[in-house]
DNA sequence: AATTTCCTGCAATGATTGTTGCATTTTTGT
DNA sequence: ACAAAAATGCAACAATCATTGCAGGAAATT
């Protein structure tokens, strides 16, 4: 009996010690706002419908499970148990009071959980820390937009995506504003709004164009502006000029704390972060994606109407390649 | 006794229907090349190590196991057993052969197999379908661009980008060429390239413009080309037209079969598939950002020196906002 | 301050787990 | 074709699992 005791003990510690998937990223954010602001599994829905009903030990328990599923996911009842100091029972009536009849039936919904927070890149970090070979930096760059990706995709405020979107719908004109690497996002972001029908554009070339465009901007436009970190200093004066003549702004930009966070009318963030020299701007054509695919799917019918006549103009032009068989619509 | 096994099957019936972590998108590549090919997790290494040692019957159960991690990784033996109509001490024995003192011993291993293997769009895939909001489309947008980002994550031939850095290193002069959507894309590819010392330009403006660029090229020179699908006419003909003239093409496109693929010396895909009107191009630019870092990669020292260079003007000038603390570097 | 309500830990329950000996079948080597 | 070797299924084992009544304690309500 006793012996029986002590082996159970030296198994568990055991476990805990060694089936934890690997040195994950603990993420700063503090899991409460994250998970009350948008539920997106399952399982967040169950605990923030059932939030009002548990008391706030309970709440703080299963918000450390939430927050950590990399390391909680494939634990049982008893190992649970053991890692938050509580007892096996507490967990159980826990996930009961959450409305489970079963553990099995939370351990599911915290397997999809995990999943759906979980990234290759994030497994490997601790993993694959080599980087001996070019191939090696390769990867590693791709695991990196993969991750800053991810970041977007959980951390993007849709409302605020929306917004502008309706904000786009209504406005006169569309300047978007981004130089250096940021350029090449500006006129993807404006070509594509152009192809929507919107009236955008991201000027480019000397510093005089971007200022003359910005002067003769009124409250019925909208500016556009795109920068990184510190900023660059003729992105950030744009959008100081246009706020200073009431001319809305809205920025991407890849913090709270940057110029363009705290310049801007509203701003969405994505991460450029690096492995290498090199930044990644991934995540941030992933939004501006994001922009457009919201901005078509507000009006779909016109949408689709602009798409289809570009389509149709570019066709019978001879702007395709017409090799042999040409059967394909894609570009 | 006979309801005692009835009530098991049951559960275990339950459990297989249930406990899955969704639809997931079964890979159509044989399991065997690709876990031969490059072990890159802990299990796959100590399977390829055993696998002289291992039966006919044992290999084709692993290779099983191992190929669809997401529907066992978190199975126990007997369910594990009852899913390859097997007995559970096949399962435990076979393990057992492979070199694992215990069962948990493997489990551990096969979830971080899995978490490698996993990407969480396609476990959120089959979960939601709905399609009603505007917000619904966005989350889609984003995870259709992980999908594309991961496809490339395992598909793309690193000794190509390779192959493509160490051309680039040698070659006189860069030129990019992409229209349209495109032009963003070789807009920042070229601008990458510049900084980081070579001579590359993505000539923008008319369609006379890229033709005469191209046609003062050399077979000392290099092209790299950027469309998809079918292709757009002038895109594909600047290939064709440099190899006529023996001018190195390089292609980036999606897909084997385009012209790109086909007039290129050499090219990679990265998919741009969309769930919406809108392509992603999100893989694109991961492709081209790993370009870039492999470049920076393979002649370090003199990166450094360029961007460190690069960075000193910048702040010496007056580029940067310099609001108030300066103290951040990125951009 | 008193009482009700809620929550937690302990101990016990039956079900399920991983594991191994034994007989049988399948595969392998000659 | 035959013998040796390996693998498999069955049955049983102890250990661990999830689950629940019970009693004590904490927090909230009156």
């Amino acid at each position: 009996m006793e012996k029986n005791t002590r082996s159970r003990k030296a198994r568990i510690q055991k476990t805990n010690g060694t089936a934890t998937v690997a040195a994950f990223k603990n993420s700063s954010n503090s899991a409460e706002g994250q998970i009350a602001a948008n539920a997106q599994t399952p399982l967040e829905m169950r605990f923030i419908e059932a939030q009002t009903n548990l008391g706030a030990s309970r709440q703080r328990l299963l918000r450390q499970i939430l927050a950590e599923p990399h390391e909680t996911f494939f634990l049982s009842s008893r190992e649970m148990a053991r890692r938050y100091g509580v007892d096996s029972a507490t967990i159980v009536r826990t996930v009961q009071a959450m409305g489970y009849q079963k553990f099995a039936d939370f351990a599911h919904d915290l397997r999809n959980h995990f999943v759906t927070q979980i990234t290759p890149y994030t497994a490997m970090k601790a993993a694959t820390q080599k980087n001996r070979s070019v191939a090696d930096y390769i990867h590693q760059s791709i695991d990196q937009d993969l991750e800053n990706l991810n970041a977007l995709k959980t951390s993007l405020d849709v409302n605020k995506v929306v917004e502008l979107v309706k904000q786009i719908h209504q406005t006169r004109r569309i300047v978007v504003v981004g130089i250096d690497f940021a350029a090449s996002l500006a006129m993807s972001l404006a070509y594509g709004l152009v192809r929507l029908g919107c009236d955008a554009e991201a000027p480019t070339g000397s510093t005089g164009v971007v200022q003359n465009k910005v002067r003769i901007m009124t409250k019925k436009d909208l500016l556009v502006v795109i920068s990184f970190g510190q900023g660059l200093r003729e992105t950030v004066e744009a959008a100081q000029r246009a706020r200073r003549r009431n001319v809305p702004t809205f920025g991407i930009t890849d913090g709270d704390k940057t110029p363009i966070a705290r310049f801007c009318d509203h701003y969405i963030t994505a991460s450029i972060a690096r492995t290498s020299f090199i930044d990644s701007y991934v995540a941030s054509v992933a939004a501006i994606n994001a922009i457009l695919v919201a901005c078509a799917h507000t009006q779909p019918k016109r949408a689709l109407e602009l798409l289809a006549q570009t389509e149709r103009e570019y066709s019978s032009g001879a702007r395709w390649y017409q090799g042999e068989d040409s059967d394909q619509k894609t570009r």
